[in-house]
DNA sequence: TGTACATCAGTGAACGCGCGTTCACTGATGTAC
DNA sequence: TGTACATCAGTGAACGCGCGTTCACTGATGTAC
């Protein structure tokens, strides 16, 4: 999560010693600050303070380090959702945990999403698909991908009977659709006025909509 | 709707006649083949067969021309909404008939997101706020924004006796953001590769829980 | 009805910009002997 | 322990590109007399 290295252009050595992984660091920085636009080779080298081609060295091209980018930010939105989920706590009426552990998914989401706007963007945009952790670079710490979380929970309502076992296949698209039309909203749409408190009551207000009618 | 000129490049006269109507429609088309980045002032002047600055006359810059294919762009998806709503049957319970009416949005939404993506990225992207409706040029054939249409959908619906009064407030927003979120990962997201059918289905079910649920 | 003239829509050429990418190179590092 | 050498990370310069925008202009149109 610290992307920006300390020693901004200078540097002593020819070697730098690890430019993948600064150049990869500068490109979440401006990500953050944007979003996927915002990832450019030229300007990310910069940062780095190194010559623009030294990137290719790294990365086949700017595409390569856009989606590099895009897999560090799947990864941080997949910690803000464990970061969610860990504070529901254990035991007591699972069905009750199970439908906690959802809105905890949906919640990180939100969270994520209003916290680091730049980094939500790079993080859904880039990706041609999603829903596959191939990539270890997109887990969180559970080892699993914002997706895969979501699925988790559903499956968990499921085994504490508080989901109909017919109504589980895609209900994962029907709590994302909601969940993410929120967060765009949000982020870039009229709802972009909201402070964070009203956004919050507008969010669990869609997740008791959720609640009620997966 | 018919965005490109039948005369390429080419004009017999100095005079255009009718640039700045020309402009905003082949603007309207290169929008409507990716998006908004697509609307680049030099390709819309060269497809008109006008040189760059020529646009210049007619729109203060880049931006302007932009928000005026914006502004179509909603204007087309309002349109494709009012035609939902025509379909549904007058008469027979209120209630119902106004449940169907907010379906209509949501339906009217998604097929317009699923069948015009360009337009459709174009609509919500560029505009600062889209609940308001101040240009003419946002609107539908019955006055009415997107969003105005819907806020008109769930107002008939409390009218109706269908949804109690004190879940009126912001219920746009929870109803918006569901759709929204389907649209969204259906044109750029993992549902991408839904055929149309299945798009539908999947569409519905996610109106089933908002019906349920709001 | 004919002429002078103001208007202003569209022209042609140029600008500076930053981008991604390629090329032949240089020089620090680590390994083999 | 010292030397020769291969490796390859990073350099420096250049490329072609298309963009938005500005400038001084030209020439068709419509109006006033």
């Amino acid at each position: 999560m610290t992307a920006t290295r300390a020693q901004p252009p200078r540097r002593s050595t020819y070697r730098h010693g690890d430019l993948r992984r600064a150049l990869l660091e500068a490109g979440v920085a401006m990500a953050r600050d944007g979003g996927p636009h915002d990832v450019v080779l030229r300007a990310v080298t910069r940062r780095v303070g190194v010559a623009p081609n030294a990137a290719y060295r790294h990365f086949a091209d700017r595409r390569a380090l856009l989606e590099a980018v895009s897999a560090s930010a799947q990864a941080a939105l997949a910690r803000t959702i464990e970061e969610e989920l860990a504070k529901v706590p254990t035991g007591g009426d699972p069905a009750a945990r199970a439908r906690a552990r959802l809105r905890a998914v949906g919640t990180g989401y939100l969270t994520f999403a209003t916290t680091e706007p730049g980094l939500f963007r790079t993080a859904i945009s880039v990706p041609v698909d999603l829903t596959t952790a191939d990539e270890q670079a997109k887990r969180g710490d559970s080892g699993l991908a914002p997706f895969q979380l979501l699925g988790a929970a559903l499956d968990e309502l499921v085994a504490a009977g508080a989901l109909p076992a017919q109504r589980r296949p895609q209900a994962e698209f029907l709590a994302w659709s909601t969940v993410h039309g929120l967060a765009m909203l949000l982020i870039d749409g009229p709802l972009r006025a909201l402070d964070r408190a009203a956004a919050g009551d507008v969010g669990q207000r869609l997740l008791d909509m959720v609640e009620r009618g997966i």
